[in-house]
DNA sequence: CAATAGAGTGGGAGCGCTCCCAGATGATTG
DNA sequence: CAATCATCTGGGAGCGCTCCCACTCTATTG
């Protein structure tokens, strides 16, 4: 059925040799050869077979991507989903298979493996937390890897949105359009995203000439549940105004501030982090960072191409830029802009 | 570094092939030498080359995973992220992995590959609508193959829950309850799942000696907004009770409901399907049936690995069952069950 | 006790490809 | 015009495994 290199030779008269040229786009192939085997190669609908080439070449088009941690957290996340697509796509584009590696630490035995041997050119790994326990098995299997989201440690290459200074934006703008008792719900601590964010609205705070109130600041988990635990707890220290370390979190936030029977944004302004879908259909559209998953999945296929055609010894680092989108929710409309 | 079988056999003393078969649970083998050369596999580290043996064996241990349709529908709906979850969980778990194969026709390049050469072992396929156009190459490659939901073409195995049945037993409890003028937001007709939830819908109310009210069926999409949309125009047809085919619809019907003032149940009954986490949190929450998507792509991981180990000309089917849980939205308190 | 059957083992062949070296051809040089 | 070179092509070797056949050895049979 699925014709070899072999056959496709016998069939454009030429060797096994210049066939795998042509195949492999290597130049040293005269323009007429390279037309007339192309040809046959489409009119047999040829393709080479991956596990030969793999054995044979000891390389692979393979990326896998680890997503550890819980999984519920992690998938119920369209964050995740989003990063995922975008990896799917970026790879596709690039003849590359992604190979997923879902879950927790029962995956422990499928991480083992795919680190092993030749199976995978290289890794995306979205870590859980600081330091996660699965970092080190990596780094050691001496595959290229990329993290999604920073680290700390200095052997991990990673693609990673500006959290800091995103963060810092969006406080300073709730800072400038008057608000002074600005709270936050930071996300959880372990989670280096979470602490770039509460430390770009402390950077915010003080860059504006005010102190940090360490009151306002609740740390919570990513979650709407976890905003509305937030926003409860915060609601008692009077904040005229909120940013939410994520727009779920948010989401729940809102409805604790409806809750208390307090106006957004007249009585409390809210903002948010993501810019998921549901953030434009708020009612008050919510405020928000603008950060693009995909991107960062593409971003991530691409230093990691990058990385394997090219070895370096020292990691390397995208960070993509976010966008701040200002709605109704923050009362930035053009009056209390002014005041 | 790695090492291979012949490594492995040099360094335990036996033959290559002996070693390959203690690897791959061939009984042809001693229990003494068995335990020695498990003794030095394990103590090497040793992990068989998957190309190699995949070159050699003329298979693999990767399953495709390929969903295609818009991927933004896909991916933000928790079904398929809970689904892709179960068939990595039971993939790893039979020693598979599982590759992916996500989006929309621009992938059709990589669908072309996995269909073509040995790449995969088996493909578990997400129809995104009825007689989706990847199916018929999918089909044409041979390649064994799962699908995800229903298909009426007949060269097809699949693994579904009993949407007929379960939308027939949710729509029977609202009619027992009393209410008379029961409506639905049905799903997109081109979905199989939406089909057979409308069908067992209409099966419910003529099981009930009544007659279906066309106007009280409104086509949407699974989404929330589909949901609101649809609400809408049925709240002219003064229904007493809606069955929404996915709780995402379901909670856009709620707030429709609410913002026309109309309380649930006492005004109008609700009903969803698919109990997400969002079902329970609803206010009030939401009766609705349970399927559980992850038990969908394990069981498409086991029939479909059964298919590849006994290959049956026949296709196989796998139905799944569903819960009804009730909840506040229906209205079924005591003393209205009575009614 | 020769004939036969099983159980356990070893090694050759080959999966389809890439890599490397060697050869052929024609163009370029002093 | 012989010597050198670049360009293109062909074929051997081998990647690490599985599969098959052959072989040895012990246990069983009439």
């Amino acid at each position: 059925m699925a014709r070899t290199l072999e056959q496709i030779a016998e069939l454009s008269g030429v060797s096994r040799s210049t066939v795998s040229r042509v195949v492999n786009d290597d130049p040293r192939v005269s323009e007429a050869t390279r037309e007339h085997v192309r040809d046959v190669v489409r009119r047999e609908g040829y393709r080479p077979n991956l596990a030969a080439r793999g054995l044979a070449s000891g390389t692979t088009n393979v990326i896998a991507a680890v997503m550890p941690g819980a999984v519920d957290n992690i998938l119920s996340d369209p964050f995740f989903v989003s990063l995922l697509h975008g990896l799917a796509v970026a790879a596709d584009e690039r003849d590359h298979f992604v190979m997923l590696s879902l879950g927790d630490t029962s995956f422990r035995h499928t991480v083992d493996e795919i680190a092993r041997q030749g199976v995978v050119a290289g890794i995306v790994f979205v870590a859980g937390q600081v330091d996660d326990p699965l970092l080190e098995p990596l780094l050691a299997s001496q595959t290229p890897m990329v993290s999604i989201g920073r680290s700390d440690d200095d052997r991990v290459s990673y693609v990673d949105v500006d959290n800091r200074g995103s963060a810092q934006q969006i406080t300073s703008h709730l800072l400038r359009l008057g608000h002074r008792r600005v709270a936050t719900i930071a996300g959880p601590n372990f989670a280096p995203a979470a602490a770039d964010r509460l430390a770009g609205y402390r950077a915010a705070i003080e860059a504006f000439g005010l102190r940090v109130d360490e009151t306002l600041i609740y740390e919570s988990d990513f979650s709407e549940a976890g905003g509305r635990v937030g926003m409860r707890a915060l609601l008692e220290h009077r904040p005229d105004a909120v940013f939410a370390a994520s727009d779920r979190m948010a989401a729940g936030a809102l409805n604790e501030i409806r809750a208390a029977g307090l106006q957004i944004p007249d009585d409390i302004a809210l903002a948010g982090f993501d810019d998921m879908p549901l953030a434009a259909e708020m009612e008050p559209p919510l405020t928000t960072v603008r950060q693009r998953p995909e991107r960062l999945g593409e971003a991530a296929v691409a230093l990691l191409l990058d990385m394997i055609a090219t070895p370096a010894s020292s990691p390397r680092r995208t960070i993509l830029p976010t966008d701040l989108i200002v709605r109704a929710s923050c009362g930035s409309r053009q009056d209390q802009k002014e005041r």
